[in-house]
RNA sequence: GAGUCUGUAGCUCAGCCGGAUAGAGCAACGGCCUUCUAAGCCGUGGGUCGGGGGUUCGAAUCCCUUCAGGCUCGCCA
C-alpha cells in the first residue's frame, strides 16, 4: 500500500504543478511543530531562489490550489513560506483501515529480495559468553529480524571461534591434568568414548588456567603451540578431544542464546573455513595479488584517496601460519561458494573497523566477492558500567552473560511479586519475559555505534523509555481487548474487521497519526541498519496510546460503532507494537 | 605522532542527508486511582547544543579551526 507521505505529497505536488512550479517541491514531511500542524511542506522556500519569488507568495499560490481539497482539514501558508497541513479525519481513518487490512501493516516489501548473511554473536568455543558478547547477539538478531521483515532472505551465522592457539592451550592443559586419557595414548587405535571427558564448567576453568599458564610457562606455551599444530594436522586423539570441546560448548552456547531469544541459521565455525585456505593462498599468489613483505605474505589494500596509510592485509605470517585475516577471507570464499549472498553484514566491536576495512578491500580487490555483493561492517560500541568504564563485576572481573541475565531476572521477579500477588511460576515466566525486554531494549535504544552505559538499576526500574514500559502498555491493550472479546464473543482476528471511524478527538487522532508513521520508521531502520529507530518509534506509539487511554473511556463507550472503532484502532496499535518488539527480538506477556 | 569517533539539561540519551520556540527519560517539585493494570497520566523548574570562525534567507545539523575524551594504527583475535 501507498506510504502516507506519498499519499499527501501527491496532493501537494499536484498543487505545485497547477501553480506552475516543479512538482518535486511538493514533498511533505511530518511537522516538527505539532502545535501548528500535522504535516508540512517546505517546497516554497526551496523553490524561492529558482523562481525569483518570495517563498510566502509561492506557498500562498499553492495553498489556493489546495483549497477545498478534501484530503485536508486546513492548509495554511505561513511566515517564511511554510505550508502547514492538517489532515482530514476521513483520509486518516481511510488510511488506517487500509493499514489494518494489510498483513504487512503498511510496510512495503523491499523491491529486490536479497540474500543477506549476518555474522554476529562472536562466540568462542570453551569460553563462556560474557557481557561483551551481549551487544553483538542482541543487535545482530534485531538487524536480522528487521531485514527479514523487509522481505529479504536472512541467514544468521554465529561464526564460532574454534580454531587456533586457544584449542591447543586447552588440549595441552587437559593433557597435563589428565595424562591417562585415551586421547593422549598414541598407541591407542580403538574407538574414542562418546562421553566428553569434561563438563562445560570444567571446560570453562581449563581455558583461563591454560591461558594464564602460557604467559608464565615457556615450556607449556611451546607444548600448546605444538598441540595446535598437531590438531590442525589431524592428530586423531586431539581431533576427538576437539570434537568433544565443540559438542559440549555448542550445547551450552545454544542454551545461552536461547535464553536471549537469539538464534542462528548457521553454526559455522572458523575450522569450517580452513579447507579453503590452501586454495585461497594459491589463488592470491597465482593471480599476483599477494607478495612477500618482511617475510609475510600480504595484499596491498591502500588507496589513493586514503587520509592515512592503510596497512596491507596480511595473509600468512612470516612463519607461514595463517591468521585471523586468512580465516575471514576463507570464510568469505566459503560463503560465496555455498550461498552466494548479495550482502554480508558483520556485527562486530567497532574497534575492528580498520581490520575489516583491510579484509573488505582485499576481498574486493582480489575478486573474492563480485561487485554485486555488498560487505558491511556494523561496528558497535562498548557496554560500560555506571562509571563509564567497561562493564565489570563488583570485584572487577569479567561478568558472565548468564550472571547478568539471572541478576536481572531475579530483580524483575522481586518487583513483580512486590507489586502483585501472583502465582510463583507464572511470575517467574513473566519476569523472564520482562527482563529480556529490559536488557534488549536498554541496548537497542542506543545507537549501536556508540558506547553505552548498562545501568542495572535503571534497566530494572522500568520507568520511562524502557522495554518494560512498552510491555506494560501492550498488556494494558491486551487486557481491554480481552474484555471486549468476552463481552462481544468476537475472536482476536475478528477485531480487525471492525471499522475505524474518523477520530473523535485530538488524542485519538494523534494515535492514528502515529500509527501511520510505522512504515517510515521501519524503512529507515532497515535502510540504516538502526534498531534504535524502531525503539524510538515504538516508544512514541506507546506514549500516544497511554495518553489516549487516559483520556478515553473505551469499554463503557455507549455508541457501539464508536466503541468498535476504538477497539479496531487498539487492535491495530497492539499489532504494530507486537511487530515492532518482534523486530527488536523480544515479546510481551499476557499480564504483568 | 597519524587517523577516526564522541562532546546536546545535574545524569542517561534522541534529534545530525539544513527549517519555525532544541526533545525524551531519570533525578527534583506539584497534581490525578469508588471508573478498562498508577510499572500509568498531567503539570513546574532546568540547555551560550564543548569554544571560535564561516557558508546560508535560516545551522545542534554542512565547512574550517580549536579544546577535551575514547578508540585504532602489519605478523593477537
Amino acid at each position: 500500500m501507498e506510504q502516507i507521505l506519498d499519499l499527501i505529497g501527491n496532493y501537494v505536488s499536484e498543487a505545485f504543478e497547477m501553480a506552475g512550479y516543479d512538482r518535486e517541491l511538493g514533498r511533505v514531511t511530518v511537522s516538527n511543530r505539532p502545535d501548528l500542524c500535522e504535516y508540512q511542506c517546505n517546497g516554497a522556500m526551496a523553490g524561492a531562489k529558482r523562481y525569483h519569488k518570495a517563498p510566502l507568495q509561492i506557498a500562498q499560490e499553492v495553498a489556493e490550489h489546495l483549497e477545498g481539497c478534501d484530503a485536508f482539514d486546513s492548509v495554511e501558508a505561513v511566515k517564511p513560506g511554510f505550508l502547514n497541513l492538517t489532515l482530514s479525519g476521513e483520509l486518516l481513518s481511510g488510511f488506517l483501515n487500509e493499514m489494518k487490512d494489510d498483513t504487512r501493516l503498511g510496510v512495503p516489501e523491499a523491491e529486490v529480495r536479497k540474500k543477506i548473511i549476518i555474522d554476529y554473536g562472536g562466540a568462542n568455543v570453551a569460553k563462556p559468553l560474557h557481557v561483551g558478547h551481549l551487544r553483538s547477539a542482541v543487535i545482530g538478531e534485531s538487524i536480522k529480524r528487521i531485514l527479514r521483515y523487509m522481505g529479504h532472505e536472512t541467514i544468521g551465522d554465529v561464526h564460532l571461534g574454534d580454531w587456533g592457539l586457544q584449542m591447543g592451550l586447552i588440549i595441552a592443559q587437559l593433557r597435563s591434568q589428565k595424562p591417562d586419557l585415551v586421547y593422549f595414548d598414541e598407541s591407542y587405535d580403538g574407538e574414542y568414548p562418546e562421553e566428553a571427558p569434561f563438563t562445560i564448567s570444567e571446560l570453562e576453568q581449563i581455558y583461563p588456567e591454560a591461558s594464564r599458564r602460557s604467559k608464565e610457562d615457556e615450556a607449556f606455551r611451546a607444548e600448546a603451540l605444538k598441540a595446535t599444530e598437531q590438531l590442525q594436522h589431524g592428530n586423531r586423539g586431539y581431533r576427538a578431544v576437539w570434537q568433544h570441546i565443540l559438542d559440549v560448548s555448542v550445547e551450552d552456547l545454544k542454551k545461552n542464546y536461547d535464553s536471549l531469544d537469539v538464534s542462528f541459521e548457521l553454526w559455522k565455525k572458523e575450522s569450517d573455513a580452513q579447507p579453503y585456505i590452501p586454495g585461497l593462498v594459491e589463488y592470491l599468489k597465482k593471480e599476483g595479488y599477494a607478495h612477500l613483505d618482511q617475510g609475510a605474505l600480504v595484499v596491498d589494500v591502500a588507496e589513493e584517496s586514503d587520509t592515512k596509510k592503510i596497512p596491507p592485509c596480511m595473509i600468512l605470517k612470516s612463519d607461514g601460519a595463517s591468521l585471523y585475516n586468512t580465516t575471514d577471507l576463507a570464510t568469505i570464499v566459503m560463503r560465496m561458494e555455498n550461498w552466494n549472498p548479495d550482502h554480508i553484514i558483520y556485527v562486530v566491536d567497532k574497534r575492528q573497523d580498520l581490520y575489516f576495512t583491510q579484509v573488505f578491500r582485499c576481498a574486493r580487490k582480489t575478486k573474492l566477492v563480485g561487485d554485486s555483493t555488498e560487505l558491511t561492517f556494523l561496528g558497535f560500541g562498548t557496554m560500560n558500567g555506571r562509571d563509564g568504564k567497561p562493564f565489570k563485576t563488583r570485584d572487577g572481573g569479567v561478568m558472565r552473560l548468564e550472571m547478568l541475565i539471572s541478576d536481572i531476572n531475579e530483580e524483575m521477579l522481586r518487583k513483580i511479586l512486590e507489586n502483585h500477588e501472583t502465582d510463583q511460576n507464572e511470575a517467574r515466566d513473566t519476569a523472564k519475559t520482562v527482563a529480556l525486554s529490559a536488557i534488549k531494549y536498554g541496548d537497542l535504544s542506543n545507537q549501536a555505534s556508540k558506547d553505552y552505559i548498562f545501568d542495572t538499576d535503571k534497566f530494572t526500574s522500568f520507568e520511562g523509555n524502557t522495554g518494560p514500559y512498552i510491555l506494560y502498555t501492550m498488556v494494558r491493550i491486551k487486557s481491554i481487548l480481552r474484555r471486549f472479546m468476552e463481552e462481544s464473543g468476537l475472536g482476536r482476528d475478528e477485531l480487525d474487521s471492525l471499522v475505524i471511524l474518523p477520530a473523535a478527538d485530538e488524542c485519538e487522532k494523534s494515535l492514528g497519526l502515529t500509527l501511520t508513521a510505522f512504515a517510515p520508521a521501519v524503512l529507515q531502520a532497515a535502510g540504516e541498519l538502526a534498531p534504535h529507530k524502531i525503539c524510538g518509534y515504538i516508544y512514541e506509539l506507546a506514549n500516544q496510546f497511554n495518553h489516549f487511554y487516559h483520556e478515553t473511556k473505551i469499554l463503557t463507550q455507549e455508541k457501539e460503532a464508536q466503541k468498535e472503532s476504538y477497539i479496531a484502532q487498539l487492535s491495530l496499535t497492539l499489532r504494530v507494537l507486537e511487530c515492532g518488539i518482534d523486530m527488536l527480538g523480544f515479546s510481551a506477556p499476557e499480564k504483568m
